[in-house]
RNA sequence: GGAGUCGUAGUUCAGUUGGUUAGAACGCCGGCCUGUCACGCCGGAGGUCGCGAGUUCGAGUCUCGUCGGCUCCGCCA
């Protein structure tokens, strides 16, 4: 760099640093020839500053401006000058000086972008993800990963004040059943063994609490190798926490104060805690998830009592098989045509649901609709109560098995709050979801699973129902919601041996499988395992609502595309025969 | 495993019912220009219409297959 050095950013020029000499270094984002002057727009990550070459202040060096190119890396040294009033950039944090160059440096020059960066254009994602290093330069996108780390930062610093220590775990683990696909590590040196990298720490950050490590957490990498989605990636980022001597409650108020401190600095937005609370059943019963939505209206309402005796044989039916009927009041949309309802339809047919009835509230109060004519006036007048039908109103039914009323109706709401621009991405609306059931019946595999985790306890008082009637004993589990999205799952975990071998009965699995997948966290169980439990935290997911996004690809640095693939590095990719001979594995798909 | 959608110049896109030489904007290259900030003006270059078959006198356009991006279902304790 010839003896310069970079004396400031190119964000931190103001007024009272007229007539100062500095030293910039950065990107060309734009050259405005002039002919006779020319300014450069030079950019760092910082920002922008204007630099103007004219051959007043130095005929050579304005000579040599005139072969700058975008994205050529410079350095100026200059005269910090103010702008004359008329000429001022209010759209920069620097718009009220320029830099008046009395040398210009090329450190290096570039091939043109194969993207422009200096707007909010669209790009394909392929290209972005292929030239990475350039997307990032954007300034939108070098915000977002500053953004990641000021979030970080501020956890950190947030958890370290409570008195947790931050302690790694492996990441060439043991593989365990349950959950989610393993990625697999082969290991040279056991020939037909594996690795697992882990889907979470789980199991460690509970035996570091038997270690009486007391509050642990970490920002740690977990892998699922599981389908992509625009916010799952097959490597991701949790604020994971396991903490011992405590119960929910505590753990409620330490997640909001968390919440609370994080919001408020890095986005400036104050919350006001404690966060609501819904039960699993009351979550399902007026949204249909688990993860309600609650910046919005449009509950769910059941209507099955209603409709056990109607007119309406679909309805009649479904009861009679045990089905529900719900409905929702979209208040206001009577006006929506009949491509809206179709499409309306569609959607909803994606999530199972057979049929999606539908009715307009005229302005004398009758009924427009195709299924008007099955129903009593009583009857109308009926649901109409229960739903507090008013003229304008436009409600839909659907009536089907309870999973799939629920996942249709929940996905109808949000589907039309989405149409009618009810989600604001500045409001944050945060809800605990708590008594989750333990168990749930998986159809395909004819045996219960654990809905959070194995190792969740129980509720005290549903304990007995283990053995009778596994599907309805509730959980100490929790999730923290925010904006239909769950940013976060934990669980007050089982620390005595004989109950966590309960639970594992109840799940079929048997003492000898316990004992090969799990032994080492049951023979902990006995070494004294203080009550404990924890928390953890989706980070990109987080981050991806704080930032605005609809993607945490946005908010992760280097991700991987819906395939899988990484089109900077090529990943994953062929290899060499050896090393595979040297791992033992003898591929014969050629 | 499945559904949808997109793929045309470096980029973002348009391209009618299948019809002669595939366009625009930005970018790029050259020239002019002393106050611009998406500078302006003049000129120029730039295309395997993702790939492969098929239908047709003729395919960017229609059909089938395939590859890739994205969204979703399944999957994700």
């Amino acid at each position: 760099m010839g003896g310069l050095k970079r004396s400031h950013s190119c964000n931190d020029l103001g007024p009272e640093l007229v007539g100062q000499e500095v030293t910039l270094m950065g990107w060309v984002l734009r050259r405005r020839d002039h002919g006779g002057v020319i300014f450069i727009d030079l950019r760092d990550r910082r920002g922008i500053t204007q630099v103007v070459f004219s051959p007043e202040v130095n005929e050579p060096v304005h000579a040599k401006a005139h072969r700058l190119r975008s994205e050529w890396v410079i350095a100026v040294r200059g005269r910090v000058s103010r702008r004359p009033a008329t000429m001022e950039n209010p759209n920069l944090a620097t718009g009220a000086i320029e830099i008046l160059a009395d040398e210009l440096r090329l450190l290096n020059a570039s091939q043109t972008p194969p993207f422009p960066l200096d707007e909010e254009m669209e790009v394909s994602e392929n290209l972005r993800l292929k030239y990475r290093y350039l997307d990032l330069r954007r300034p939108a996108m070098a915000a977002n990963l500053i953004l990641r780390h000021q979030a970080v930062q501020a956890i950190r610093a947030y958890l370290n004040s409570h008195d947790f220590l931050d302690i790694e775990t492996p990441v060439l683990t043991k593989s365990t059943p349950e959950g989610a696909r393993d990625y697999l590590v082969p290991s040279r040196v056991n020939p037909g063994k594996f690795y697992a990298l882990p889907q979470s720490p789980q199991l460690f950050k509970q035996l570091l609490m038997v270690a009486g490590m007391d509050r642990y957490y970490q920002v740690v990498r977990c892998f699922r190798d599981e389908d992509l989605r625009a916010d799952r990636q097959p490597e991701f980022t949790q604020v994971d926490m396991e903490l011992s001597f405590v119960e929910e409650e505590e753990i409620y108020a330490l997640i909001e104060g968390m919440m609370a401190t994080l919001f408020r600095e890095t986005i400036g937005v104050a919350l006001a805690p404690p966060f609501p609370r819904m039960s699993y059943a009351e979550a399902m019963g007026r949204y249909g998830t688990d993860r309600p939505d609650t910046r919005f209206g449009f509950e769910l309402v059941a209507l099955t009592e209603a409709v056990r005796n109607c007119g309406f044989q679909v309805f009649r039916q479904v009861v009679e098989k045990g089905g529900l009927v719900k409905a929702i009041n979209a208040s206001g949309c009577g006006d929506f045509s009949r491509k809206d309802l179709d499409d309306l339809t569609a959607h909803v047919a994606q999530f199972g649901a057979k049929g999606l009835a539908w009715v307009k509230i005229k302005e004398n109060g009758d009924w427009q609709s195709p299924i008007a004519k099955f129903f009593t006036d009583e009857e109308r007048a009926g649901m109409a109560g229960i739903l507090t039908a008013a003229p304008g109103d436009l409600l839909f039914f659907v009536a089907d098995q309870p999973a799939v009323v629920h996942q249709a109706l929940s996905e109808l709401r949000l589907e039309l709050a989405r149409r009618l621009k009810l989600l604001d991405s500045r409001q944050y609306s945060f809800v605990w979801v708590t008594d989750f059931p333990l168990l749930e019946y998986d159809q395909e595999a004819k045996r219960y699973a654990a809905v959070h985790h194995p190792f969740t306890a129980p509720q005290e008082e549903d304990l007995e129902l283990l053995a009778t009637e596994p599907g309805r004993v509730r959980s100490r589990a929790y999730d923290l919601v925010l904006n239909g999205t769950e940013i976060g799952g934990g669980s007050i975990r089982i620390h005595r041996k004989d109950i966590q071998e309960r639970v594992f009965a109840a799940l079929g699995i048997n003492a000898d499988e316990a004992a090969e997948k799990f032994g080492f966290l049951l023979q902990a169980l006995e070494f004294g395992a203080p009550p404990h439990g924890g928390i953890a935290f989706g980070l990109d997911r987080l981050l991806m609502i704080l930032a605005g996004r609809d993607t945490i690809r946005d908010v992760i640095a280097f991700p991987k595309t819906q395939k899988a693939t990484c089109p900077l590095t090529d990943a994953p990719s062929e290899v060499a025969r050896k090393q595979l001979t040297e791992l033992s594995l003898r591929p014969d798909w050629k």
